[in-house]
DNA sequence: TAGGTGACGCAGT
DNA sequence: GACTGCGCCACCT
């Protein structure tokens, strides 16, 4: 299914990240393939990179790459904000890693089969 | 107006 | 099983 009322292809990706639940991360190809854009997952990842324009702010920092890795860190400004809002909700992060990623990943199809 | 960039993902070797 | 290269398409300069 696809989210409509949302135009703009990076509003949708914003529409799927705020949609994501606190303590829950997620990959950009799976937000990429919830758009039905899957070979499109870089258009996500730059997306989040321009999250920080969007309103109300995404919580950019709950997505992550397909193994878990804090790609986008730079984005925030510090190396370290992202790991202290990823562990602020109880997320563990190690050397820029999600620990159990699979434990905590959140698929965005879950919200759009509602 | 046109070209380059980019927080990725997958297939092939 | 692990590594490298290519594709993808909208936004910014």
């Amino acid at each position: 299914m696809e989210i409509k009322g949302t135009a703009n292809f990076f509003e949708r990706v914003y529409e799927i990240v705020r949609q994501i639940p606190e303590g829950r991360v997620t990959s950009y190809g799976a937000i990429a393939r919830s758009l039905g854009a899957a070979g499109s997952s870089r258009m996500v990842g730059y997306a989040m990179r321009a999250a920080h324009r969007a309103n109300p702010p995404v919580p950019a920092h709950r997505v992550v790459n397909r193994i878990g890795v804090l790609s986008g860190k730079m984005a925030f400004g510090s190396s370290t904000l992202m790991q202290q809002l990823l562990e602020n909700e109880g997320v563990e992060v190690v050397d820029d890693r999600i620990v159990n990623f699979r434990a905590v990943f959140w698929d965005p199809q879950e919200v759009i089969s509602l």
